[in-house]
RNA sequence: CGGGGCGUAGCGCAGCCCGGUUAGCGCGCCUGCCUUGGGAGCAGGAGGCCGCAGGUUCGAAUCCUGCCGCCCCGACCA
């Protein structure tokens, strides 16, 4: 393709309201443009690496037996009415009100294909089916952010299993399971899977394929070495053990005015934080209980909802002194009046400070065993990066992450609230069973510019590269060179390469190298005057920077050999 | 929805506190010359409802009020 006719208007300075690097290099490559918060168009460049996506897709859907379809964005607002979430996306889903007629914008398709499948699957023949599409969502938002990775609409690619038995719906998961491995591999992502924490769509099963990126808005937990991965919200760390004293002292006052933090007490009695027990009080069905921490850790209230079976919420500052007689910073468990349960790092330790229930007062040579002897264990604390993987023991990492796609076990929850079922083999009625399986098509894109790319630009690899190479006429006036670039065009065309020739007469030398290295081919191929007079013309690598000089008789040859 | 920031030429910004001729700068754009191995040079030119509305004032980009839009943090996220 030529630049000189293409639209591909690249900026060189950076927009003002883009940040993350995904973002920041899709404006300025030309690749999208802003209409609104959330709301993106995809210029030619960028449209081209959706075609690209959505194939690499369309392909392994295809290869486990995907049907497409194309479904409507307008939808009747009485079927999703059916499954009750008009209610349940309340604000993100946009209506539309038309002549007495109430419609909505689909923020996916369960109730679409369910739709469909109730009225025509209807014997345990005719399963199982796999369906999807690849189309854009609508949903509204309440803080679009970070470009394309959160707008408000969005091509997302669905895919719903119908199945007759449970095991058939393992086989269709387990299906998807290879397939988006397939996909977010060839698409050159490094990612890795987390089983989801819990889904308030009901079902057995659901998995996250996820990507590492200071852009995310997940915080997971992963270790590298054998693939353990988890939310951090429920994620469990392996830590070193405190070691018990062999003498547990008695217990014995302190006076530590204005000593309220972790921090501040083992500064105050030159201790570490490892001595020290921090206090939390929750209330929980209306009785108070106090979490113990040790040092600085960091309760996870996820975890902590789990063990407690209900819901809670912290104790406001005025309870505190009803229910301890001190204020926070000064609260702890000996003379905790109410329920006290501490994190599982803290079992019997001895030696340890906390507070004394007193203002301005902690109290040290606390033996948990000893001093507080109904105290419950649990796994209460939040993952920290550098921990221990509790499957393998080594190091983990804790870092937020973009969720690329997401496979589910439905089950039956749409097929049985919208009557799709079928007949099974001993003639009874069965719903359908199904699972749900979703791809955000431009977080994949995004995804592999934030991997993909350094501070002068994108850095394409082959697989998904928009163009194979970028072939640049340095002086395109100069007919010996304009005659020579345009030759290199045609016989590289000829030879099935995509190549994007930068035969612009009007941009000079130093505007087409940033531009090409901000638009990130694999390959450039530089024509220039002086290299040309002893026929040769450079190559260079994009992403490692290596630049070599070949005779055009060899080019074709080191192209070739290059982009294998 | 809470907190913070921003809105001035296509893009990036200054001016605003402390009101006062014709609102500036860099890049881009147009014309001409010139130039081509890392975002050239010279000369000339076009381009603005200073986000919108109201108010204060002799006078508002500048002060006040309301609204809208955008970004960031948080809450939320089948």
């Amino acid at each position: 393709m030529r630049q000189s006719k293409s639209f591909i208007p690249t900026l060189k300075e950076v927009p003002n309201d883009a940040t993350v690097p995904s973002h920041v290099l899709m404006l300025r490559a030309g690749m999208v443009r802003t209409l609104g918060a959330g709301i993106y168009s995809f210029l030619p460049l960028g449209y081209k690496l959706v075609k690209k996506v959505s194939e690499i897709i369309r392909e392994e859907m295809d290869a486990i037996g995907g049907q497409e379809f194309h479904l409507p964005a307008l939808n009747p607002r009485e079927i999703w009415e059916e499954t009750n979430r008009v209610e349940a996306f309340g604000d993100i889903l946009f209506h539309i009100k038309n002549k007495n007629r109430d419609y909505v914008l689909a923020p996916t398709h369960e109730e679409i294909m369910t739709y469909h499948a109730r009225r025509v699957v209807k014997s345990y023949k005719d399963f199982p089916q796999i369906w999807y599409q690849i189309q854009t969502k609508f949903r509204n938002e309440p803080r679009p952010r970070s470009g394309v990775l959160r707008g408000r609409q969005f091509l997302m690619k669905d895919s719903y299993s119908l199945d007759s038995s449970w095991e058939n719906l393992d086989t269709a998961y387990d299906l998807h399971y290879q397939a988006y491995h397939k996909i977010f591999k060839r698409c050159g992502l490094k990612f890795f899977v987390v089983g989801a924490s819990s889904g308030a769509m009901g079902g057995t099963g659901s998995e996250e394929f996820m990507v590492q990126s200071d852009a995310g808005e997940d915080t997971v937990a992963h270790c590298e070495s054998c693939g353990y991965s988890a939310n951090v919200e429920v994620a469990a760390s392996v830590v070193i053990p405190l070691v018990r004293d062999a003498e547990s002292k008695a217990v014995y006052e302190i006076e530590t005015p204005n000593v309220k933090s972790i921090d501040e007490l083992c500064a105050f009695l030159n201790i570490s934080e490892t001595q020290c027990a921090k206090s939390r009080v929750y209330i929980c069905n209306n009785e108070a209980v106090l979490v113990l921490m040790l040092g600085n850790d960091e309760v996870n209230e996820t975890k902590l909802e789990k063990t407690l079976g209900a819901p809670f919420r912290p104790a406001h500052m005025e309870e505190l002194k009803d229910i301890t007689g001190a204020d926070a910073g000064s609260i702890g468990p000996v003379g905790f009046p109410k329920k006290v349960i501490a994190d599982l790092r803290l079992k019997d330790a001895n030696n340890m400070f906390s507070g004394a229930n007193k203002n301005d007062y902690h109290i040290g040579g606390i033996d948990f065993s000893r001093d507080i002897p109904s105290v419950e264990y649990h796994d209460l604390r939040t993952a920290k990066s550098g921990e221990g993987c509790p499957k393998c023991g080594s190091t983990m990492g804790v870092f937020t992450a973009i969720e690329l796609g997401h496979i589910f076990k439905l089950g039956t929850k749409y097929s049985a609230s919208m009557g799709a079922t079928f007949t099974d083999e001993k003639g009874a009625e069965n719903p359908i069973i199904m699972g749900s399986y979703g791809i955000g098509v431009e977080r994949v894109i995004a995804c592999y510019i934030e991997q993909h790319h350094d501070e002068r630009g994108i850095v394409w690899e082959k697989e998904m590269a928009p163009f194979h190479v970028h072939l640049i006429g340095l002086n395109m006036k100069k007919e010996v060179v304009s005659q020579a670039a345009e030759k290199i065009y045609s016989e590289l065309t000829a030879a099935g390469i995509q190549v994007l020739f930068d035969d612009r007469t009007d941009a000079t030398v130093g505007f087409k190298f940033n531009d090409a290295d901000l638009l990130g081919m694999p390959l450039q191929v530089i024509v220039g005057e002086k290299k040309l007079a002893e026929q040769k013309v450079e190559v260079k690598v994009r992403k490692s920077g290596d630049r070599s000089e070949v005779t055009v008789e060899q080019l074709l040859s080191t192209v070739k050999d290059l982009l294998k």
